[in-house]
RNA sequence: GCAGUUGGACGGCUUGUCGCUGACCCUUCGGGGGAAGAGGAAAGUCCGGGCAACACAGGGCAUCCCACUUGUUAAUGGCAAGCAAUCCGCGAGGGUUGAGCAGUGGAGAAGAAAAUAACCGCCCCUCCCCCCUUUUCGGGUGGUGGGGUAAGGGUGAGAAGGUGAGGCAAGAGCUCACCAGCCGUGUGGUGACACACGGGCUGUCCGCCUUGGGAGUUGUAAGGUCAUGUAAACCGGCGCUAUGAGGGUAGCCCGCCCAAGCCGGAGGGUAGACCGCUAGAGCCACACGGUGACGGGUGGCGCAGAUAAAUGACAGGCACCUUUCCCUCAUACGGAGAGGCACAGAACCCGGCUUAUAGGCCGACUGCUUUC
């Protein structure tokens, strides 16, 4: 288990293959919870379809901030925010036999302070965490 | 000192904690260390080039782009220095426009009339009526008919070159002077043009068109290597050694070339890695040539390469700006607090253009004011 435990955020991490975020838009695995002004749409997979056991991406779209700048910030703070985060989830995939991918989807038109969304990360992530291992016990 | 014109350069610095990409180095192959890491516009994608793939005997037509001159450059529709007309500003300066004395067409409304001008007006002649004067000659008002006239009228972007004088029945480049335009000659300039002399006598705007110059297409998702999968499979149509199906030759035509397969349907696979990918018309400094854009020369430097897309997040300090308060004669010096600190993120690489931009800095010049 490479990256559990510290704060780090590397490549392995984040979702860079056309096939999975295919998937996890289009297939019929995915959920999704929204904490505003945040989106996550998440789906478990096999371990062994993936680098680590949990993986990211970060969506901002377009037609919410025109100047990239704006983009790259919120972004940036996202990524930031999950990065310092990640273990509320991380501590409950460790042992699971199942990897998941994970989608931040922005939805709002204004940028929000880097305060106020490591407080959303840290309630969207405890969900999933909760859900998680509701399907743990069950199976 | 104040106001302004114009050109140029900058557009933060720093500490701590936690991260991202990562040349390269070490490795017991698990990993560890780690140089370096956004912009003047990286933006819009509006021009031009490099590079790449494909295409390319030749000719005609069509299409598109450019249009004062000379220069500059790899190249441009850029840039520099100029030319002409016109507009704005007291000025330094700034804006707009710019091939064509061939042909052809159009110009609403307004106005009499928009280009072989006569509505009103002005002038002459014939005739008629009336009046005045009267010996007659003559004069006047009005009207019919004929003719001359572009000075005046209002309209318009534009009214038959403009102003003045002469001339005339009244007028008119009819004549003359000056001015604008055009043509010819001469002189100067590489040239756009300028000046001088002479000549004739001259509308404005917009099209088509003409002339000269130029243009192969597609863009790094180009293009290449490897990996994965496989299918030289199946169905339908046309053709099968040519009297040739079909294809290429940028859109069409001629011509030329290739040619044994071609077209359609249904279906299958991959959408991952590496190269391209950063040494380039490169950046900096110094003199030199040139009014300048720029050029060649010498020396130095090694300067982002991500790919669901790194170059950051947070906390503090400094600087800068605005503002409030305290001290003070003071808007000076000093101190305290609050707020602000632009526009904006590389995506193959360059040269331009355009647009966005808080704030201050430097040079040159102009006007006003003060002092000497």
């Amino acid at each position: 288990m490479p990256t559990t435990g510290t704060a780090t955020l590397c490549k392995a991490e984040r979702q860079h293959r056309r096939g999975v975020i295919g998937q996890l838009f289009e297939g019929g695995g995915s959920k999704s919870i929204s904490v505003f002004p945040l989106r996550v749409v998440y789906m478990p997979v096999g371990r062994d379809e993936v680098e680590a056991p949990v993986s990211i991406l970060v969506s901002v779209p377009k037609r919410h901030f025109k100047r990239a700048v704006k983009r790259n910030r919120v972004k940036r703070q996202l990524r930031e925010a999950y990065r310092l985060h990640k273990h509320i989830l991380l501590d409950t995939m460790a042992n699971g036999e199942n990897a998941l991918v994970l989608a931040f989807i922005w939805l709002d038109k204004e940028l929000h302070t880097t305060e106020e969304l490591m407080d959303k990360m840290k309630k969207i992530l405890s969900r999933i965490a909760e859900k998680m291992q509701q399907q743990q016990q069950q199976s």
